[in-house]
DNA sequence: TCTGTATGTCAAA
DNA sequence: TTGACCTACAGAC
């Protein structure tokens, strides 16, 4: 489930299980050939910006971007590795705990360079708490004639935010996606900042995109999680009416027309 | 066994 | 704007 929140919950669960560790680096798969640079060097930490992630051996990292496919498999072990199932690009493994990483769209070695590159191409990231970030944000909105939409899926505007996190922000804020960004008052959007950053780090804790209000409460079905994601033609859960879709920049649009003027 | 789908990004047309 | 990338899985035949 790759949008921002996802990859900093990884990048924990590196910090715990393998960060001040010699870590073997394989790729089982084959196609990571750069895996023999680091592999048996010392984890020395393990950062996410947006959706992408830099594992640190040291002086190099590892560059890793999930994209559409990508996914992490974990494993604890006694004493018997256990065979790689599917196509695992890479794998890490410690004395007990090892990773398999399939499908990404991008890993590989980057220097500090490469490093410093990949970053300066994002915009601030709600769930790294950055001073001033609120108003970077707002500012880059503001600047922009295309639409609110497009922007919060513009990784150079905002830093892991992803199509479903796009729908459901712009609905709690009742905001037609459709808005160009110069067009809207400043206020709507450092609250649809606030409210990122108010979801996300729940995306993180329980690896869910908890996006309705009374999310966190036993009683909400995981089918019921959504306001507008994926929920073509069926009512909405505020004025009854039924949620619309439509392929924006190639991509999924979901939002209510009545609730979303 | 085949088809469609997915929380993403980039390059080519 | 479209296709390519690339992996697993659900559901249809």
């Amino acid at each position: 489930m790759p949008e921002g929140h996802t990859v900093h919950r990884i990048a924990k669960r590196f910090e715990r299980d393998f960060q001040d560790r010699k870590v073997k680096v394989l790729s089982p798969q084959g196609r990571f050939t750069e895996a023999s640079i680091v592999s048996g060097k010392k984890l020395t930490s393990a950062e996410a910006y947006g959706k992408q992630m830099f594992l640190f051996f040291g002086k190099v990292a590892i560059r890793i971007h999930l994209g559409i496919y990508g996914k992490w498999g974990f494993q604890s072990f006694d004493s018997v590795v256990p065979e790689p199932k599917g196509q695992v690009r890479a794998r890490f493994i410690t004395s007990n705990n090892l990773a398999d990483l399939r499908g990404p769209t991008a890993c590989e070695i980057v220097d500090k360079e490469g490093f410093a590159s990949a970053i300066s191409k994002l915009g601030p990231d709600p769930l790294r708490a950055e001073k001033d970030a609120i108003d970077v944000f707002a500012r880059r909105i503001s600047s922009s004639s295309r639409s609110i939409a497009e922007l919060l899926m513009d990784q150079s505007m905002v830093a892991g935010i992803g199509n479903v996190y796009r729908a459901e922000l712009l609905f709690r804020a009742r905001v037609n996606p459709l808005t160009p960004g110069k067009k809207l008052p400043r206020e709507i959007i450092e609250s649809i900042w606030l409210d990122a950053e108010k979801l996300m780090p729940i995306g993180v804790r329980t690896g869910l995109m908890l996006t309705r209000d009374g999310y966190l409460k036993a009683s909400v079905n995981l089918d019921d999680r959504y306001y507008v994601y994926k929920r073509t033609g069926e009512p909405c859960r505020e004025c009854g009416g039924p949620i619309s879709m439509k392929l924006f920049s190639g991509r999924k649009l979901y939002w209510c027309r009545k609730c979303q003027k």
